[in-house]
Order: C-alpha cells, then sequence, then structure tokens
RNA sequence: CGAGGCGUAGCGCAGUUGGUAGCGCGCGUGGUUUGGGACCAUGAGGUCGCAGGUUCGAUCCCUGUCGCCUCGACCA
C-alpha cells in the first residue's frame, strides 16, 4: 500500500488524552474518526487490524467444531417482544427502535432472541445435538454513557456465540470447550487475558466467567490472586448468596488473601441452562420422542474493545516525544514492514517495489512511505504511527544490497539483504509473537 | 439522570474588561532541502456550537438549548 492513500500528512501529536494515550493517537492521526459519543469510523489500518482479529476468532471456533453464521441485526420487535426482554431493553433506553410504515424493528443489543429464531427451526431433534452457532457483527446499544472511545461505544463489534445441549453435562462441555477457544483467542491476538469468576447478572443461569485484561484503563474491579491465577469480579460480593455461589460454582473459599485490581473485561461466557428456552420455547424432541428445552451457553467477545486494548497495549513511548505510536505484535500487524525510500532515486523506489511485491505474494503487508517533500527523518518518526512492526529505509545511507531494518518495538537494527528478511519473515509468522 | 469540565480554522489551542478574530501544526502554490518532528516566500480555510435576551453593536454579558469529555448511577 502507498502511504498517501492513507491520507495521513506528517503528525505533530499534541495533548494526548492521558487516560486513554493509544486511541488518542488514532483519533488524532486520523486512524479513527468520531462521529458522536460512541460512535467512529475506521481507517484502513485499524479496518485491516479488526479483520484479522476477526480472522483468528473464525479460525480457532472453527477448529474447536463451532459454526459461524450471520444473523440481522435490525430486526422485527415481534421476537423481542416474545422474549419478554422488549419492555426492559426499550425502557432503560439500551435498545434503539425505529417505526416504519411496515411495523416497529429493533437494532439488537444482543443475539440470544435471534439465535434462538434460527436455531429451533434447525435443531428439532436430538440428533442434531450439540451445535455451537456463532456470528461476528455489529451490535447496537445506546449506552447512558459511553467511555474510553472504544471501549465502551454505541455501535460495536462482537462476536456472540450460543450453545446447545441436550442436558447440563452437554452444557458444561460446550462451555469448557468455548472457554478453551477464547484463552487461545486471546493467545493468538497477543493479550494476556485471564479468566475470572463474574456475575451472571442479567443474563441469569448458572456459572459465568468474564476474559479479563488487567489494565487501570478498564472499568472493572477484581479480587485476584496471582499465584493461583484466580480472580472474581467484585461484583460478585453484591450478591447476598455470593459465599455458596463461589463454592458450589467455583470451589473458591477464601479470598481473604486476594488483591483487588483493574481489568478491562474483553469476554464473558455464561451457563444459562433452560432460561431462554423456556422464555422463547426453545424446544426439541428427544430420544423418547417428547418435547425437551435446549440447555444453552452464550458467549461472547467484544471486538473493537479487544482492538482498542491491544492498541493501548502496543503504545510506544518514546523519552522526548512520550506516547508517539505502536508497535503492533507481527502476527497480527495488517502491515509487517514500512519502506521509506528516497523518492528521486530511481533504483531505491525499484527496490522498494521489488520487495513490496515479493512480500505481498507470500500474503504480508508491506507500506511504502511515497508522500513528497517529507524529509526522511520526519518519515522515519511517522513510521510509528501505523504500528508497522519493522522499517526499512532506503535512503543515502543504504548502499548495494545491504539493508538495515529497524525493530519498531526495540529499536534494534539489523544489517541484513531482501532475502534475508523475506526468510525471516516467513520464520517469524510460525513464532509465538 | 446527579456532579464537574469543555464547545473559536482539519488538529491542538490563545484571545477580545462588548467594536464580527489570532497562534502552532496540517493543507495549496513557488523555491531551497531530505537518515530521526526542515526552511523561506505566498495563499486558501471560521455565521467564534445553536437559539433567544440585554445593547447603537454580542464570539465575549444573561437565559435556554444541543453536542462532547470525566466522575457517579447503569451496564448481555
Amino acid at each position: 500500500m502507498k502511504l498517501s492513500q492513507t491520507g495521513m500528512g506528517t503528525t505533530k501529536l499534541n495533548n494526548i488524552d492521558e487516560m486513554y494515550p493509544g486511541q488518542s493517537i488514532l483519533l488524532q492521526t486520523g486512524q479513527l474518526v468520531q462521529y458522536g459519543a460512541g460512535l467512529f469510523g475506521y481507517n484502513t489500518v485499524p479496518l485491516l487490524l479488526r479483520r484479522n482479529i476477526e480472522r483468528i476468532i473464525v479460525e480457532t471456533l472453527n477448529k474447536y467444531g463451532c459454526t459461524e453464521v450471520l444473523l440481522p441485526t435490525l430486526q422485527p420487535d415481534t421476537i423481542w417482544k416474545n422474549s419478554g426482554r422488549y419492555d426492559h431493553y426499550v425502557n432503560d433506553g439500551t435498545m434503539l427502535v425505529t417505526e416504519s410504515n411496515k411495523g416497529t424493528f429493533c437494532l439488537a443489543p444482543t443475539g440470544e432472541e435471534a439465535m434462538l429464531e434460527f436455531a429451533r427451526e434447525k435443531l428439532k431433534s436430538y440428533k442434531n445435538l450439540p451445535v455451537i452457532y456463532y456470528q461476528i457483527g455489529e451490535k447496537f446499544r445506546n449506552e447512558i454513557r459511553t467511555r474510553g472511545y472504544l471501549l465502551r461505544g454505541k455501535a460495536f463489534p462482537m462476536l456472540d456465540a450460543y450453545s446447545f445441549d441436550t442436558d447440563v453435562e452437554g452444557m458444561e462441555k460446550s462451555y469448557n470447550n468455548v472457554r478453551e477457544a477464547f484463552l487461545e483467542i486471546f493467545r493468538k491476538i497477543g493479550l494476556k487475558v485471564i479468566p475470572i469468576v463474574a456475575d451472571n447478572g442479567a443474563m441469569g443461569g448458572k456459572k459465568s466467567e468474564e476474559f479479563m485484561l488487567i489494565s487501570d484503563q478498564g472499568e472493572d474491579k477484581i479480587l485476584y490472586n496471582e499465584e493461583t491465577g484466580i480472580g472474581l469480579n467484585t461484583e460478585i460480593l453484591e450478591r447476598e448468596d455470593y459465599k455458596t455461589y463461589l463454592k458450589e460454582e467455583y470451589g473458591i473459599e477464601d479470598i481473604s488473601n486476594y488483591k483487588e485490581i483493574r481489568t478491562m473485561e474483553l469476554g464473558h461466557i455464561f451457563q444459562l441452562g433452560t432460561r431462554y428456552s423456556e422464555m422463547m420455547n426453545g424446544k426439541y424432541i428427544n430420544q423418547e420422542g417428547k418435547e425437551a428445552l435446549y440447555y444453552m451457553g452464550c458467549y461472547g467477545i467484544g471486538v473493537s474493545r479487544t482492538l482498542a486494548a491491544l492498541y493501548e497495549q502496543c503504545l510506544i513511548k518514546d523519552e522526548k516525544w512520550g506516547p508517539c505510536g505502536f508497535s503492533l505484535p507481527f502476527r497480527i500487524a495488517p502491515f509487517k514492514l514500512q519502506i521509506i525510500p528516497k523518492l528521486e532515486d530511481k533504483t531505491k523506489m525499484e527496490m522498494a517495489e521489488e520487495i513490496m511485491k515479493r512480500l505481498e505474494m507470500v500474503g504480508y503487508g508491506v507500506i511504502i512511505d511515497d508522500r513528497e517533500n517529507i524529509s526522511i527523518g520526519a518519515k522515519i518518526k511517522d513510521a510509528k504511527i501505523l504500528g508497522t512492526p519493522y522499517v526499512l529505509v532506503l535512503g543515502d545511507k543504504q548502499q548495494g544490497d545491504t539493508i538495515e531494518i529497524e525493530n519498531v518495538k526495540t529499536g534494534e537494527k539489523e544489517q541484513t539483504t531482501a532475502d534475508k528478511i523475506f526468510e525471516f519473515f516467513l520464520n517469524k509468522s510460525f513464532s509465538s509473537e
């Protein structure tokens, strides 16, 4: 890709939001555009990064035997009235509703209703079960108060998955299956996320865990035991029955040595039992030929929140400039290499094009900084803005086949050749970073 | 919805004790530059969030309203 096409000029960052410096940089550099409270547009690099996150989610869930589908987000009001959640969501303002001469429509804040409608048509016999359906789609919640840019917005992409089983044991198995998948997803994305005990809240049901990233930017407070890796959301303590809940569902008895820390909730999983099946007539025919209720679980990952968390985690702070950009993990970065060639030097331009072509052929995105009348120094500074993990400068210092590649995160430079870079990148895709 | 803050050029901000506005960056043009945020010259960009009121005159004062941000409440 040519950098001039992103519309990015040289950018002097100033007055960066101290609380969310990463997203503040994204906004100041035009990678995110704000349309209103909690409403954002994505420029190409964050969009491609979001797609990469989604691809990791899809590939991993498929590997764990889940099935991807896509349900509408604009839904007839009837399915919400049937489930009994219409009044609740409309009265508290969460669900946006549109009246039209063809009826009333809802912008779905979550997907249980639509998914049960979908599943009921297909999962009619015990022979069809168990099943885990999932989708990645935009959700709409007219939040009372948005917070932290992408961290709590009004429209956001979410992965939502739903399991259907014939009994409690099956439900628990599905739950643990998705739990493992989620851990693998966050590991692949490059975020250290811990599953902790959560309140199942308005979702009802039995067990529930949240996938938390330890971060002061988060809204949640948890009690966490570093040694055992066990934690719980402090919300739980507001429940009257919290002691029995912790003991019976999770085997936790003593929380006196747990420390309070702040976290960001990136995912949440629930064992729902038959609660929704009862409300929405979610039934199949069992082996005895009789109607029985689905045992359900539901599972969510906030995709845009994960994206925001990743940017905040990958922030680069310069001693002189303060927060000045990002270095995204190699595996997930939409562009692996940013090339800064001397534009007037035909040989170097050709060299840049050649390296770009070659890497793109094997699926690695490359950016060439083709902006005119900007000094190489300024371009090197700007190279951090898009989060590209490696930078290659083809300026006056570069001679012959030897080129110098810089690791943006560490600042380490290495003398190498185009062939070696090619080889290096191929190997790197298999490494854990 | 309670408390606080902020709305002035694309971005970040000054300012006018009331006489319709500036700075830095960015953007256009010409030129000199080009390895860690270049420089000179020149130019384009603003109903000072919106609406009332006071006034000869309001971006400034008053009232209302809308928007955005933070804390709280809320949050599958």
